[in-house]
RNA sequence: GAGGGCGUAGCUCAGUCGGUAGAGCAGCGGCCUUUUAAGCCGUAGGUCCGGGGUUCGAGUCCCCGCGCCCUCACCA
């Protein structure tokens, strides 16, 4: 590509930058930087002011001999202010851990003048100077060098505003994480939330393990897998949709407690809830059940929230106030539904008159149907709906059967021996007592696959397939066992108040442009 | 998948009834050594998302397309 060619299809903005990075150069300093060394955070530059020495240097600072007591800080950071006050510059650099000012001044620092003179606003830059506080009592550092760090060759968002636009703050992110600074915090949130549950869980003895994301068998949930081929060996592999076969796998094999953090793949749509591919965490515990888990969600979710609040345990989400101290509320399914209904579910004659008069154009197709499915689409209408959003609250004991893969419930084996936590209306884990009978498993595979047979299309035959290896692991002989789904997206949501979960995803999914 | 909204300068946004394209910030030139959304003087900047149509005339009205957002539906 021929200079002068390039040159004319750069705008305006961009080529008074490309000038004033050459002139730059011409100073003989690297626009793009190099190695510095005792760099410290702005916040920790800004802690290092003291008045007691800023009063010493204002009574003294003419004297001879003088030994100046203010510290010194090297900062560097994007220029996100810059005042040109003729002989006297003032610079805000941002990093990471906030904003700090920076005074340039012709007559006391006269090289990192002449390259203050030649910034432009989101160029990155080293300065290093005492730190001190001015007459209106702004902490700045009055420099004694800047430096480049790299030339920004294009235009930042407008500097008090900020970037608004949804979509450039999710494809250009990097813009977005300095531009918006409460972005930059929800993502250290994220940060620090993960870490705090893999604390908790490595301290409580669950071993931490990868299993594999690329799978010839797509199994452990009911979902559209991504498909892909692999060239060596010729075959068709799956992204996985859940880890929740392999983990078990390894109970069989004698890990008593393990889990996994990573992430699922899911060919569906995307909402405000979902993304093809999010971070879920699966764990299990070999002799434990529902119960076991569930307490250990409760635990995981309740210290996550107490990293996020400071250890109030008290957090915003939209208009809720979720308070996460007290202990999860525990209400049955079949409560919910009479609650919603004023009949208990076992009414299958009742269920399925008020499902008619629900949808009077279904009702051929509802006479037709399983009592426990006419159940649930009716708890799915309005039984979610009775619970309390502010208050996290586990759904227990649900039907037998709308729960192919879980235990009965020794005590009435029409109940599910699963429970599910509902936060701010969202479904964020459920747990629950594994299914360990070789038998049972492979007689509740081939019923899925039974059903394929009937109505549904080719693309769903492809991936609905019988994983008889699990089925071999099983006959080894699994421990029982209780495991629990939470979705860290969804979870960090929730403890970081955001409404979407694309802004908790640093990349979300996006069409691709042009 | 259905419905609705949005797309205008680098950014944030106005644009009335169809009548020559606007502001703030950023930029450029000038002045200024304690500014705080610095100030003052001057100045430049447009594929109005793309394509077609109606009209004497379209950012504005109509049709098609693209992208994003919202609501609903689908989805273990």
């Amino acid at each position: 590509m021929s200079e002068e060619i390039h040159k004319e299809e750069v705008h305006k903005l961009e080529a008074q930058r490309r000038a004033n990075r050459d002139a730059a150069a011409a100073l003989g300093l690297n626009p793009y930087g190099s190695r510095v060394e005792g760099l410290i955070a702005n916040a920790a530059a800004r802690a290092l002011h003291s008045d007691a020495a800023d009063a010493e240097h204002s009574a003294h600072g003419k004297e001879p001999g003088f030994a100046d007591p203010r510290a010194k800080a090297r900062v560097a950071g994007r220029v996100t202010l810059l005042r040109d006050n003729g002989k006297l510059i003032w610079l805000q650099v941002r990093d990471a851990t906030g904003d700090l000012q920076v005074a340039v001044s012709q007559r006391d620092c006269p090289s990192g003048f002449q390259l203050a003179k030649l910034s432009d606003l989101g160029d990155v830059i080293v300065a290093g100077g005492r730190v001190m506080k001015t007459k209106t009592g702004e902490v700045t550092i009055w420099a004694d060098e800047v430096l480049p760090g790299a030339k920004s060759l294009t235009p930042p968002p407008a500097k008090h505003e900020g970037l608004h636009d949804v979509e450039i703050r999710y494809r250009q992110r990097y813009v977005d994480l300095w531009a918006n600074p409460e972005t930059l915090q929800v993502f250290e949130l994220r940060s620090r939330i993960v870490a705090r549950v893999r604390r908790l869980l490595e301290q409580r003895g669950y071993l931490e393990v990868e299993t594999p994301m690329l799978q010839t068998l797509a199994g452990g949930a009911a979902a559209r897998p991504f498909v892909t081929h692999m060239n060596a060996l010729d075959i068709k592999l799956f992204m996985r949709i859940a880890p929740e076969l392999y983990l078990k796998r390894l109970l069989v094999g004698g890990m008593p407690k393990v889990f996994e953090i990573n992430r699922n793949f899911r060919n569906e749509g995307l909402d405000k809830q979902h993304n093809p591919e999010f971070t879920m965490l699966e764990a299990y515990h070999a002799f434990g059940d529902v119960e076991t888990v569930m307490e250990l969600t409760e635990s995981l979710v309740r210290d996550a929230a107490m990293e996020v609040s400071g250890g109030k345990g008290v957090l915003p989400f939209g208009d809720l106030t979720i308070d996460y101290n007290k202990p999860f509320r525990r209400v049955a399914y079949g409560e919910l539904f009479e609650k919603a209904y004023g009949f208990p579910m076992t009414d299958a004659g009742k269920s399925r008159e008020t499902l008619k008069k629900m949808r009077p154009n279904l009702a051929a197709a509802i006479d037709a149907m399983d009592p426990s499915l006419l159940v649930n689409e009716l708890f799915e209408e309005k039984g979610e709906a009775q619970l309390d959003h502010a208050v996290p609250t586990f759904i227990t004991d649900y039907p037998a059967a709308i729960s192919p893969l879980t235990r009965p419930k020794p005590s009435n084996p029409m109940l599910a021996d699963r429970a599910d936590l509902f936060i701010a209306g969202m479904e964020i884990a459920p747990h629950y007592t594994e299914l360990n009978d070789p038998d049972v498993q492979e007689a509740k595979f081939r019923e899925q696959l039974k059903g394929l047979d009937e109505g549904k299309n080719a693309e769903e035959q492809t991936f609905r397939t019988f994983d008889h290896d699990f089925i071999r692991a099983l006959k080894v002989g699994m421990p029982p066992a209780g495991g629990m789904g939470l979705g860290i997206d969804r979870l960090v949501m929730i403890l970081t108040n955001q409404r979407t979960i694309r802004d908790v995803m640093l990349f979300p999914m996006m069409r691709p442009e042009e």
